[in-house]
DNA sequence: ATTATAGGCTAATTTGAATTAGCCGTCAAG
DNA sequence: CTTGACGGCTAATTCAAATTAGCCTATAAT
């Protein structure tokens, strides 16, 4: 198989799990069946290897815009759907942002890596605001923006609207990041925001 | 002076900066002005050192409980002044809560450090998560379901309330963790959120 | 005055992990 | 069939950083 990528992949999996400084090359050879000096017909050095999986993470990054959508649809092409969303469908959002955030493998062990070198090196503090504030802020505040527009939720400020749709999700998931056990609670908590929040901001009709 | 006691600063400093791992002993000796084997006049060793730092946290965090409540007053006994609590009384809440957190020195070096340690040590994620998750929200809880109780603010699950009102916190906390230029937005985005909270849980009188 | 202790220093020593050297088998291309 | 590149291995080597040895001074207590 493809030894190369299978390195990458161990190599994420352990930094993520203690970070760049605790793991030791021949943990990450161990892991993929094969010695320590052989890592090196691959890659040139360990922080090689680090880096390419920064490499990697921005081409996933692309790929991963689309992810983030309700049910597969395209915002950019349906805006439209946006403008009669229902409560479950807002549930739907948040849970499925939350869920692949969470689940999906690579981002899983991929942001965990971040927040434990973020401030070894500025570049990834930059990436983890980008990919886990500042994006989802923006992504979401434009659909929480379309349904301000048309009535369904009101508010004068969509900006904050979005940070109290969003943030509380952001901090179930770095709750989860940490201890995985309560995830199950942090689902049921999700959804009981996420209902509030559309209490809240005055949904007219159900 | 205590030299016992610069050797813990300076190396707080540096593993909140750096992580455990990226800091010599050599570094931290230099910082307080000595060689490095002169620290082990005062540490059996490196991890000792570090042990310390979270004795004293730990010694600390008792002193500290007393510094997340309105304006010094003391909710224990004063819990009468909650039920007639003003917006800006309330603003001031989340802001002291927010800037005690960004910056009290010793407070936002440790946390950077359990931020960076958190997945090497299961331990230091509990008390991550208890100083920043669990025991706020069940501070915030409190206060905010006095409140509730007099109709002042008004829902039927003050537990989402409070996450509600804390998980923005938390967030901006994060940000301005990262980067630290984004403090000043942070409050105003801060107080914004906070006025809009008040609004929503319907509070009957300004 | 003597001595013990605290706390500093320089000069080793140890250690442990990254990296390099150099060998070997396999297999695909010519 | 032979050659060369790919990818593995073991056995060094390197190197940086932690730690220890052993010495020195100041000061405080007997």
């Amino acid at each position: 198989m493809d030894t190369k990528q299978r390195i990458l992949d161990e190599a994420l999996t352990l930094f993520s799990e203690k970070g760049y400084a605790n793991v030791f090359v021949a943990d990450i050879a161990a892991r993929v069946g094969i010695k320590a000096p052989s890592l090196y017909k691959h890659y040139k050095n360990k922080q090689a290897i680090f880096d390419a999986i920064i490499e990697e993470m921005n081409r996933r990054f692309v790929e991963q815009a689309g992810a983030l959508q309700i049910s597969g649809t395209d915002a950019a092409v349906d805006a439209e759907i946006y403008k009669q969303i229902s409560e479950e469908q807002l549930i739907d959002l948040g849970k499925n942002l939350f869920l692949y955030f969470l689940h999906d493998d690579y981002t899983r062990r991929f942001r965990k890596m971040l927040t434990i070198e973020q401030f070894h090196d500025k570049k990834l503090a930059d990436v983890y605001m980008k990919q886990y504030v500042d994006d989802p802020l923006s992504y979401q505040g434009m659909l929480l923006g379309m349904m301000s527009q048309t009535g369904i939720l009101q508010t004068d400020n969509v900006e904050i609207m979005t940070l109290h749709f969003y943030a509380p999700i952001y901090m179930l998931l770095t709750v989860c990041d940490r201890e995985p056990k309560r995830e199950k609670e942090a689902l049921k908590t999700l959804e009981a925001h996420i209902r509030e929040f559309n209490r809240l901001y005055g949904r007219k009709s159900g």
